[in-house]
DNA sequence: CGCGACTGGGACAGCGCTATCCTAGAAGGC
DNA sequence: GCCTTCTAGGATAGCGCTGTCCCAGTCGCG
């Protein structure tokens, strides 16, 4: 019983040439076989597809994106974790591309276009098969990045405002135009002097923002002074401090537009700290219809966005143009609702 | 001009080859200078780098995997994204991991364990570096799996109770003593009758509860009765709920600790819905001091508990053992700390 | 000064798979 | 019926690295 001297490495693994050798074929017809590439013998796929269940084979990723310049991953570019928006998006994409065989890469670029781009390098160095991207706004480098690579991408949430963005393939909603709608449903409550407050200030927020100038213009009811636009990032607390800030300085305000609901939450419970009767003596609305809104002391009205959708749909896209199809619709509208409850 | 026959692929990649010649050093010396791997030349190994640079060489994740049977992913399970909670541990893990060059590849598990060593079977097929669990509390093919593989892995947010759990590496505090002190500080301040409202039931849950449990006994104000435990996921709903079926049931009740913020959240708006006054009437105090905690109406007394560290250290321990060094601290007890607000 | 231990560089065989080329046989066209 | 397509299987050369073996030169020590 000596050891033989094994001079290389050996892993336990079953490989395909295993399969292959124990299905009585080639490589090429045990690889092809599996794969369901060109055309094999049916009979043949069988036998292969019972061997590799027996032995239960596993292909290597590695070596399969090693030999096919492609890999299982999926990039996935989400702004934040800690905003229940995007792990919405997330969870749903990421079941999706699963079942499919796929691996999501997520990177956190904390809405920063550098970050983003060096996301993106460290994750085209895996040779992702695809990728999923928020938004449509990007830095020159990472259009060239996302171009030059030749990995179908889906942009998430928005879709192309004008011609200029030419994304081919985007999955999401209208933002401008619900926050007109939202705007428009202020208005109809025979709400005047509607203001809007937002932070962060990413590409969406200030579609929002446009299309709360669109109705309000259309309503010969719109004034610089109700903007209300903080560069720091959404939070609860500032929230709180934005509406303060506004019924100080501008009392004649009968409504606040919240760019999203953590700011409109945060300005719920300080409206319940500071004796703000709201909607009587301001009413309140948010954006995206998060965990909680419809907990609020008085529950919130808001903009229920399809977040879910937009991730699962997306993935299938996504699954679409990898598998080489061209989806039927590269535009994916999903829309939107609006949830009037008892804050305005 | 023929075009050469070129028979087999190529791709536009900088190889190490390319490096190699380029410095001329055979390809050995290269990997090695490269990756400081046995003695070389101090003057090779600047020229290699230096010429790695100019050409800009990044070395192929895929070749690196099938050649070394080593990937340069890192496997991350936790249970929820819905939690801030394991948002703020996977940030700061990731962070951290991310860079010392290291890619997360991330797997939500429901607080399921199948879910949790199915994802644990996909993971280990990319051959990961290393690996960072959620929890302690593992089916016995996790474990089995965790073992075998041979891949260093830390155990995340929890400490080993007794010998029974004889994992090796672990970040976190300790759950059971958060638990009794904080029923030990509403005892301090002269609430008798403490309820303790749990959903969930995942076993950091059940170990604050046996912290709550210790303390009450050790007062003699133990009683079953006032034990609230709900199989469903926590939400801000449910907090809302429980609160209400307390108070309806058990009047007597004078502060409640949840097991969550989320819970404690949803149990104080509920208050202000049905008029119930906190702490005045009953005390409300949470757990983990999420985001908002503190803009309640009343602001929550809450634990604090160190995730973001949790998440750094572990990585931190996590990137040790994959150089093959043993960590000084193998069981990293990072504390918590009580934060008293007025719902208390 | 002779011989073993050590040091640092090179050669090269894979890791497990896919893509390309090749070829024998079947099918089709005039 | 002969030659040309087409079809489906096999052979094989890598993909870009790393791990192992090997070897020349150097050093140390009795």
């Amino acid at each position: 019983m000596t050891p033989s001297p094994r001079r290389h490495r050996s892993t336990g693994r079953v490989t395909l040439a295993d399969v292959a050798r124990a299905a009585g074929v080639s490589l090429s017809t045990a690889s092809r076989a599996l794969r369901g590439e060109r055309a094999v013998d049916p009979a043949l796929v069988a036998r292969v597809q019972a061997t590799s269940d027996k032995l239960g084979y596993v292909p290597d990723p590695a070596a399969r994106a090693l030999a096919s310049q492609r890999s299982d991953h999926v990039a996935l570019l989400i702004p934040l974790l800690s905003n229940a928006l995007f792990v919405d998006l997330l969870e749903s994409a990421q079941t999706t591309l699963r079942q499919a065989g796929f691996q999501t890469l997520i990177g956190v670029t904390h809405y920063d276009s550098r970050e983003e781009e060096q996301w993106l390098r460290e994750q085209l160095l895996h040779r992702p098969a695809g990728m999923l991207v928020t938004g449509l706004d990007h830095s020159a480098a990472t259009r060239e990045l996302i171009a030059s690579s030749g990995v179908p991408c889906v942009h998430l949430m928005e879709l192309p405002q004008d011609s200029g963005q030419a994304a081919s393939h985007c999955v999401g909603f209208r933002q401008m135009e619900a926050g007109a709608a939202l705007t428009r449903k202020l208005l109809a409550r025979g709400y005047r002097r509607i203001a809007f407050a937002a932070a962060q200030l990413d590409p969406r927020v200030m579609q929002r923002l446009q299309g709360w100038r669109l109705a309000l213009q259309e309503a010969g009811l719109h004034a610089p002074t109700l903007e209300w636009l903080h560069p720091a990032s959404s939070s609860l607390a500032l929230g709180g401090v934005m509406l303060e800030q506004i019924m100080q300085q501008a009392p004649a305000v009968d409504a606040i537009f919240f760019c999203n609901d953590d700011l409109a939450q945060g300005a719920l419970l300080a409206a319940l700290r500071l004796g703000i009767a709201v909607p009587g003596q301001v009413a309140i609305a948010g954006f995206n219809d998060l965990t909680g809104s419809d907990q609020m002391v008085p529950p919130l009205t808001t903009v229920r966005t399809p977040r879910a959708q937009v991730g699962a749909s997306a993935a299938q896209m996504l699954l679409a143009l990898m598998r080489g199809e061209e989806p039927a619709q590269p535009l994916l509208d999903l829309g939107f609702e609006i949830i009037e409850r008892q804050s305005t």
